[in-house]
RNA sequence: GCCCCGAUAGCUCAGCUGGAUAGAGCGUCCCCCUCCUAAGGGGAAGGCCGCAGGUUCGAAUCCUGCUCGGGGCGCCA
C-alpha cells in the first residue's frame, strides 16, 4: 500500500504552497496545516477557497484582506501555471482558480493509483480488533444485528483499506444460563410439550428440535451445546450471504476451559490472577468485586457471585484480556443502543488490566424502526415476531439492505422504509449510484476497450476543461480524504454520502459533455479517462460498503 | 434521580474538531426522450438549524442551562 506520491498529489502539491506561503507571510509554520483547503459551495468562489489569511491576521497583526492578498502573491509565485488567478473575498478568504493543468494532473495522479487510489492513507497503521454483532446463540439475527453487522464490517473494510490491519470477532456466548433456557426450550418442543414462559418461544426452536435426533431424552448441557453450535452456523450462513464474514468466532465457553497457552490454567482464572497482582480485585460479602468504581464506572462490579457463580463480566473480562494479549493497537466494540450501560464498566475493566481507555473503541449502534406504508413496525423480540435479517434480505435484498443500514449516522435512529428500499428505480438512492457506475460501463464498453487503453496512456495537456469535467475531477480527489475521515470518526455513511454524490456529479458531466464522439484534439481522451476513474472511485466505494457495482442493469 | 443518543425543509436524514447566500433523497408542482442506459434530466415551492444565554471578527457547528423524543441504569445474559 504505498500512498500516492506527494509530489504527484494534487492536493497535496496545492498544500504544500499553501504552508510555505503562509510562513512566507510571516505564520509559524501551523497556521498553514490548521488552515482550510475546501471546495467553496458557490462555483465564483473558485475551485478551492482557504481561511488562512483570518488564522494569520492575530498572528502577523493587520487586516485579514491584505494579509490574503500577500498569501496569493505568494501562491501564485509557487504555483505558476497551475494556478490561474486568486481572488480576495468576503471577510478574507483568498479564493483559489485552477488551471486546466492542474486539473488533467490531478486526473493523472487519480488513474495512476487505480484501484488504490483513495487508500493507504493511514498515517499510523495499527492492528484493530472490531467485534461486532456478537448476538446470542439462541435465536435468529434480526434487523437491529443486520445493522451491527453491516456497520462493523464496512467500517472493517473501510479501516483495511485506508491501511489497517483488522481482524473481524464475533463473540459467541456459548455458556451461562440463556444456554440452559434453550436447551429447555428445545427439549419441550422436542417432546411436543409447550415452552416455559421465560423460555424461547420463537419457532426456530421447533426447527432445532427436528434437527437432534435425541432432542427429547438428551442431557440438558449436550443438548445445549448443540443447540449453540446448530444456531451460530445459521447466524453464520445469514452473515455470509448478507457479504459478512468473520475471522474469528470466539467461544465463551472456551474461557472457562483449561488453555494450554495458558499452562493448563483457564483463561477467566488467568484473568483474576492477573487483575488480583494489579490489586484491581478485593473479597466482600462471599463475593469477588472488581474496582471498577476507581476507573470511572458508577460503582466496583462483581466478577464472582457469592454463590461461586461467574458473572458474564468475568467472561467479558478474561476475553478482553486475551485480546489484549493477542497483541491488538486498538480494540473496537460495536453495541446494541440497549449495551450503553455496559460502556462505564468495560472502560474500566480496560484500565484495570492496564489498558489505555484512548485505545479502546466503544461504539454504540441506535436502533432501527422498519416503516411500510408510512408506518412502523416496531421489532418486539419478546413477543417473538421480530423481523430477522433473512426477513429483510428475502424483503429488499443485499444491496438495498446494507446501503439503507449504511447510509445514516450508527449514533442515530433510523427509519427504513421498506417501499422506498424495494424501489429499483433512481427514487432509491442505491439504485442511483449503481446505475451511474453501469451507465459508464456501458459508455466505456461503446467506446471499446482498445480505445479507453489508448485514451488512459494519453496526454491530455492542453485540452480544455468543461465545468462539469473541472467538477468531476475535484470530486473524485475528494476521495481519499473522505476515506479518512470515514475511518478516523468510525463513519461509513459518509462513503455512502460520497459515492452518491459522485454518482450525481457524474451524472451531470454525462449530460453536459458527449463522450464518445466528442470532438476537439484530445477532448474524447480526457472524457474517457474521467470516466475511468469515476467509475474506479463509485466501484471502490461501493464495495467498501459491500454493495455490488454492476457493469449492467 | 443518574447516564447515553437525538432534535436541521411536509417526511427520512447529511452537514457538527467554527467560516461566505444551510444541503441531499423522498414527497408536492411544472417541464424534457431526433442525442453514449428515461432505471434519466431540468426547474419551482418548501427552513426562527428545539428554546434561552455565553465564547468569537464569525456559531447549525463550541460551552452552560432548559424543553421534548428514544434508550439504559441487577451478585440477569
Amino acid at each position: 500500500m504505498s500512498p500516492t506520491p506527494a509530489a504527484t498529489a494534487p492536493l497535496d502539491v496545492l498544500r504544500g504552497a499553501l504552508r510555505d506561503a503562509a510562513q512566507a507571510v510571516g505564520g509559524d509554520g501551523h497556521v498553514g496545516d490548521r488552515a482550510t483547503l475546501e471546495r467553496p459551495k458557490r462555483d465564483d468562489f473558485g475551485d478551492y477557497a482557504t481561511n488562512v489569511a483570518m488564522l494569520l491576521a492575530p498572528v502577523v497583526g493587520g487586516p485579514p484582506r491584505d494579509i490574503a492578498g500577500k498569501v496569493g502573491e505568494e501562491l501564485q509565485a509557487r504555483l505558476g501555471p497551475l494556478l490561474d488567478r486568486v481572488e480576495v473575498a468576503g471577510p478574507g478568504f483568498l479564493n483559489l482558480f485552477l488551471s486546466d493543468a492542474w486539473h488533467t494532473a490531478a486526473l493523472t495522479s487519480v488513474l495512476a493509483a487505480g484501484e488504490r487510489f483513495g487508500g493507504g492513507g493511514a498515517e499510523q497503521p495499527e492492528r484493530l480488533n472490531v467485534e461486532f454483532v456478537s448476538a446470542n446463540p439462541t435465536g435468529p439475527l434480526h434487523v437491529g444485528h443486520a445493522r451491527n453487522a453491516a456497520y462493523g464490517d464496512a467500517l472493517s473494510r473501510i479501516f483495511a483499506f485506508h491501511g489497517h490491519e483488522v481482524v473481524r470477532e464475533y463473540y459467541v456466548n456459548d455458556f451461562g444460563s440463556q444456554i440452559a433456557r434453550l436447551a429447555e426450550s428445545v427439549r419441550a418442543r422436542a417432546r411436543g410439550e409447550e415452552v416455559a414462559e421465560d423460555g424461547y418461544q420463537g419457532d426456530y426452536v421447533q426447527a432445532i428440535a427436528n434437527a437432534i435426533p435425541d432432542a427429547a431424552t438428551m442431557e440438558l448441557d449436550p443438548l445445549g451445546q448443540k443447540a449453540v453450535a446448530l444456531m451460530t452456523e445459521r447466524i453464520r450462513e445469514s452473515l455470509h450471504f448478507f457479504g459478512v464474514d468473520f475471522d474469528v468466532w470466539f467461544s465463551e465457553r472456551s474461557l472457562h476451559e483449561p488453555s494450554a497457552s495458558l499452562g493448563g490454567q483457564d483463561p477467566v482464572t488467568h484473568a483474576f490472577a492477573t487483575l488480583a497482582d494489579l490489586d484491581q480485585t478485593y473479597a466482600h460479602e462471599d463475593a469477588l468485586w472488581l474496582r471498577s468504581g476507581q476507573h470511572g464506572d458508577d460503582k466496583d462490579r462483581v466478577l464472582v457471585r457469592s454463590s461461586g457463580e461467574h458473572t458474564y463480566f468475568a467472561s467479558d473480562i478474561a476475553y478482553m484480556l486475551d485480546k489484549r494479549e493477542r497483541g491488538f493497537d486498538r480494540l473496537l466494540y460495536v453495541l446494541g443502543a440497549d449495551h450503553h450501560g455496559y460502556r462505564a464498566r468495560m472502560a474500566a475493566a480496560y484500565e484495570a488490566l492496564g489498558g489505555d481507555v484512548a485505545s479502546l473503541d466503544l461504539l454504540i449502534m441506535q436502533f432501527v424502526h422498519l416503516v411500510e406504508r408510512g408506518e412502523r413496525s416496531s421489532m418486539s423480540k419478546r413477543s417473538g415476531e421480530f423481523v430477522t435479517l433473512d426477513d429483510l434480505v428475502a424483503e429488499i435484498g443485499v444491496d438495498a439492505a446494507r446501503w439503507f443500514l449504511l447510509q445514516r449516522s450508527h449514533d442515530t435512529t433510523i427509519d427504513l422504509d421498506l417501499d422506498l428500499a424495494r424501489e429499483e428505480s433512481a427514487e432509491n438512492p442505491v439504485y442511483y449510484v449503481q446505475y451511474a457506475h453501469a451507465r459508464i460501463s456501458s459508455v466505456l464498453d461503446k467506446a471499446g476497450a482498445d480505445r479507453v487503453a489508448a485514451a488512459l496512456g494519453a496526454e491530455h495537456a492542453g485540452v480544455a476543461l468543461h465545468p462539469a469535467e473541472k467538477a468531476l475531477v475535484k470530486k473524485l480527489l475528494a476521495f481519499p480524504a473522505e476515506i479518512a475521515e470515514a475511518a478516523e470518526r468510525r463513519a461509513p455513511h459518509r462513503i455512502a454520502t460520497y459515492a452518491l454524490e459522485v454518482a450525481q456529479t457524474f451524472t451531470a458531466f454525462y449530460r453536459d459533455c458527449q463522450v464518445v464522439g466528442a470532438e476537439g484534439e484530445g477532448v474524447e481522451d480526457l472524457r474517457l479517462a474521467v470516466s475511468v476513474a469515476a467509475r474506479q472511485t463509485i466501484a471502490t466505494s461501493l464495495g467498501l460498503l459491500g454493495v455490488t457495482a454492476p457493469e449492467t442493469m
